[in-house]
DNA sequence: CAAGAATGCGAGCGGTCGCTCGTGTTTGTC
DNA sequence: GACAAACACGAGCGACCGCTCGCATTCTTG
């Protein structure tokens, strides 16, 4: 069970050297697991059903992930890696001064864009009823995103006291995924109908905690 | 495979006569499945362990239910229809006319209160990715709730499109589940504390298309 | 090229799940 | 009490699932 002959216990070490094209294989799994999580949900996703998907052997699928979980584990951290490097500036203060309304554009847009291209993060979002250790990675994935939204509130509404903050942004946070379900869900005009439907929402929740109005630049 | 020897194909009919014992066992395993599916979701929640949880043999439980789809589209057919009975009430013209805070009261406290004593009619309505025929009785369960929401906006604005009908609607809805989550997720004060943040959202979200004001009795 | 590591395969193991079936018990009817 | 229907049991069947293992192939390194 030693994980690494290594003398320094490296914590985020690959004890197995990678080669090119191993790291392939691994995408091409993860992609596979995505489109399968997709269909049918992490649960009733079968390891046998990714391999197939990703035109591998089950044996192989297991030369890169020691199990289930790991797949749903490491497509999370990924996704939720590249959501933040490529849309996480939207959380920063330039966009916090803005008016309300331009402030949900420069916010939602970027990510309701990123779920419809990454639908699979939606779907590991939701899967609160998986079992065994995907539970923290699920909890984890969560704060991640709930923590700029509150951070969010906090540096628009500085009065706020912490637990209505708390309150707050747990709440924002149910709504976006609640709407970006419907988005996801339709196509076209109607999808389009839906990501106004849910802005104009969640303006009318925001609005009195938020204030409308943009913010000016500070001294 | 003839499921009844009637001459006349009846529709309705359950060619099994059933002993006041039989109707107990049946509510016995309903309220077992209630549990089990609330615990671990439709997919996850094993027939045994139904059967286990109200005290009877698997072999008992296939006596009253040709399969676990049937036992969860029971469920659900039930837990809907004592909805309604209870509290279809709210959806009726008298609280059509209230100002809107008031009919948000009189339409979510009732059905808040139903969800918490029957967490497992949320489960139900969040299953999406459950296979086979579920999926109907998902959808019918869906469409009669979203009917009733329908139909309230109707009446109370009636200049709506059919389509931003049918969009606020189902937003609506979308976000109701949402926020209902978080409730059943939390206890006193907590719970409250979403509770009113949920009203807060459907208010912000329902006051520009359905106006704020009661609508004074038509003559 | 030789050798070892990484990659790839797929039959199949242990286990669980939905569900069945043979058998025995209780209940209602005459 | 006699008889049939409804109810109850629980071992276990077939299917599938997560995962393993022995072995073949390909890559890297010297």
């Amino acid at each position: 069970m030693s994980e690494s002959k290594a003398d320094q216990p490296d914590e985020t070490a690959k004890p197995r050297r990678r080669q090119a094209r191993g790291e392939r294989r691994i995408q091409q799994l993860l992609d596979a697991a995505a489109s399968v999580f997709c269909r049918t949900g992490y649960t009733s996703a079968s390891t046998n059903a990714i391999a197939r998907e990703a035109g591998v052997s089950p044996g192989t699928l297991y030369q890169f992930f020691p199990n289930k979980e790991a797949i749903a584990v490491e497509l999370g951290e990924r996704l939720n890696r590249r959501m933040l490097e490529t849309h996480g500036v939207v959380f920063t203060f330039e966009n916090t001064a803005l008016p309300l309304r331009e402030l949900l554009d420069a916010v939602l847009d970027p990510m309701i864009e990123f779920n419809c291209a990454n639908p699979a993060f939606w779907t590991l979002l939701q899967s609160s009823d998986a079992p065994g250790h995907f539970l923290e990675e699920h909890a984890a994935l969560h704060d991640s995103i709930q923590t700029r939204i509150s951070e969010l509130i906090g540096v628009r509404n500085p009065g706020l006291s912490p637990e209505r903050r708390t309150h707050t942004a747990t709440m924002a946070f149910a709504l976006f995924k609640a709407g970006l379900g419907l988005i996801l869900g339709h196509e076209g005009a109607e999808r389009e109908a839906y990501v106004a439907e849910l802005k104009t929402a969640l303006y009318g929740y925001l609005a009195p905690v938020l204030g409308t109005e943009g913010v000016p630049a500070q001294p």
